[in-house]
DNA sequence: TGTACATCAGTGAACGCGCGTTCACTGATGTAC
DNA sequence: TGTACATCAGTGAACGCGCGTTCACTGATGTAC
């Protein structure tokens, strides 16, 4: 059973790690769109054809790139609904403002999670995994508002995908630096955040 | 005064306004990933630097494409605003729904508008005014809202955001075909549309 | 414990490719007289 | 109306570049006896 652990201190070490980590390092310094297998390789301090030992090709290295987005975008989600553990209603707030904050921080990394550089989504299914997880997260909070009788809306599916929307718009939006956002710091992104989701309250009531 | 007029019809004819039919054709056709200059001059039937004597670089042209995105989306919205002309809350939710409606018709095109393809957005004017024509739409929309008392929003500006955010973040996610909106067709994302503007539109009143 | 062999992660040269951009040019159109 | 010249849109060869991917290889680690 020690055989996995093994592998990871195999000849390398865990290259597969060090190229997510690497990966996730140039889509801060660089931009989403001079990413390039080559570069994370050389970053990493491997030859361009290492990486091939572990990916069928660059489609799959992205869909693992987009998917460790995904579990850090779940973690933090996860982390601020356990801060405010007996306040759903603060979870719901904060959580909208921790996804805000995660595009502003991270936005190409954002780009390569929701962006359409994954041909074949479907392809992907611990991807799709990651993906849910996160989903799930907010579907939680939602049905803790309802049991609390916070909210009276019945369908929470629905709820939460209205939810999620309108934060993933405002995300998609900042994130970008363009249009309509023009010149907005995370101090003013956050306070965006909360009246929207004050809005959006106001109509899951 | 017939310089301009002439210009138009000189050599090629009116090769600015070709490659951009062009490059929103391939867009649908190929994707944005796969957009290049050389690839929109060759099918416009020129050699590939004969756009280099209408545009200074590459961005340049993609802020014109974007441009030209923002001047169709406006187009459609203007139609849908004097088709309800007497019904501004008509107005409001059939301009979202025209509005998710070309971003999913138009899903590369739309990544060009509001992606980071264009490094330096504020490097060209006439881009930011075509999107701030299709921002003044939805504004004077909620407007009208205001003043028959649909809704009681003192903050126009602020509402007509929310309203946008919502909105955009509906027609990135139903436009990426991932995440949340798997296999949603195009009535489906209609009727969603419907439910989520009527969420907003509580918030408002 | 030691040896022979199998496994497999990583190498580095090579492939063909399409890209953005430049530059000296060509040839059609417009203008002055 | 006709000719000489200027203007300028479009040409096509050339540049250097970095890319994804393949392939025969090397060399370290793991396994069987």
């Amino acid at each position: 059973m020690k055989k996995d652990k093994d592998k990871m201190t195999y000849h390398h070490g865990d290259l597969k790690r060090v190229l997510l980590e690497v990966a996730i390092f140039l889509l801060q310094k660089e931009g989403y769109q001079s990413l390039s297998l080559r570069k994370i390789a050389r970053l990493a301090g491997v030859s361009q054809s290492a990486p091939y030992r572990h990916y069928d090709d660059l489609e799959a290295l992205y869909a693992d790139i987009a998917s460790e987005g995904f579990k850090l975008l779940t973690a933090k989600l996860k982390k601020v609904k356990s801060r405010y553990a007996k306040y759903p209603l603060l979870q719901f707030r904060e959580s909208g403002i921790a996804y805000v904050e995660f595009a502003i921080k991270n936005p190409d990394l954002f780009q390569i999670m929701y962006g359409n550089q994954i041909l074949s989504h479907s392809k992907y299914e611990f991807l799709i995994q990651s993906e849910e997880e996160a989903f799930q997260i907010l579907k939680n909070i939602l049905l803790e508002c309802k049991e609390q009788g916070l909210i009276k809306t019945n369908e929470i599916e629905q709820a939460s995908m209205s939810a999620w929307t309108m934060v993933h718009g405002l995300a998609v939006l900042l994130a970008g630096k363009q249009v309509m956002f023009r010149n907005i710091d995370l101090k003013n992104a956050k306070s965006i955040t909360k009246e929207m989701i004050q809005f959006l309250y106001t109509g899951l009531k």
